[in-house]
DNA sequence: CTTTAATTTAGAATTAGTCTAAATATAGTA
DNA sequence: TACTATATTTAGACTAATTCTAAATTAAAG
């Protein structure tokens, strides 16, 4: 149980490479959910050599550190999201948007659900589909 | 208000060519979720002629209709469902087996959601993942 | 039958994402 | 500093799922 070296605090932080951070502050810059696409195209404007294959190569890997979130709907492209604490996703049926919010029963549901399925519960997640407060006004 | 027209009473059936009928049969016959590429295998065995955009054709065309469901997570190709009424699903972290399941308490959680969302709701979706049954053995 | 509309077919095209192999960068050590 | 090992980045080839296209076939209506 002993420390055989000197560990520095934060794994993540010793690979946090231009690249990496790069991406990690686009998406951390931007309200909305962007696509990978849409990460390399604003990165490139940071740091105009960066490659496409690097974009996906930091989405995993921030992923993997907990620094950011994906969301995948089966419709086009993943999107990723800054907030990385559980939530949930409103999807708006006439315009796309896609909106966070939390269910504080998330919990009690994810026992109901592990109940109905059998499933011993890792995880739950829910999806609102409707009409935005925007698309509503028009 | 008046029919114009001797109407055939089911839209639906009227369209319900050799090849969608072999698609429904198959997703019918089947306990779990097939993807579209499973669906074509076993379509080709009663109707060998069958293309795979005819398979998607149909699949459209039946998930119009109401007659099949589809099931989309950003892993891969989409699972069809023969089950159309509204329910939820569980997936297994290890195996990856889809299970069927309803929560109850949908009608609630479609309100609780869209109150936090400000949206309108049309429809919620839960999706649980954790450990199935079988894989919880082993 | 003839004409029109709908559907099917095969294969090309598209999109999102992964893989590969060479080039660069980084770290640890003699 | 120089050397070696390891990790990362890059560009482009590749893959998988799905959609599109245009010609061929089938079905429906007159």
């Amino acid at each position: 149980m002993q420390m055989t070296r000197p560990q520095k605090n934060l794994q993540t932080e010793e690979k946090l490479t231009r690249q990496r951070d790069a991406v990690l502050k686009v998406i951390r810059a931007r309200e909305d959910h962007p696509t990978a696409n849409e990460i390399f195209q604003a990165a490139r404007e940071h740091l105009p050599t960066i490659s496409y294959a690097t974009v996906y190569n930091s989405l995993r890997f921030l992923k993997g550190a907990g620094l950011v979130h994906e969301i995948k709907f089966g419709d086009g492209a993943s999107r990723y999201d800054r907030e990385t604490d559980r939530h949930d996703h409103a999807i708006c049926n006439d315009c796309g948007k896609l909106v966070d919010f939390d269910l504080p029963q998330a919990a009690d549901l994810m026992q109901a659900a592990a109940r109905r399925s059998k499933f011993q519960p890792a995880s739950v997640h829910l999806t609102l589909r409707g009409i935005c407060p925007d698309c509503r006004k028009v």
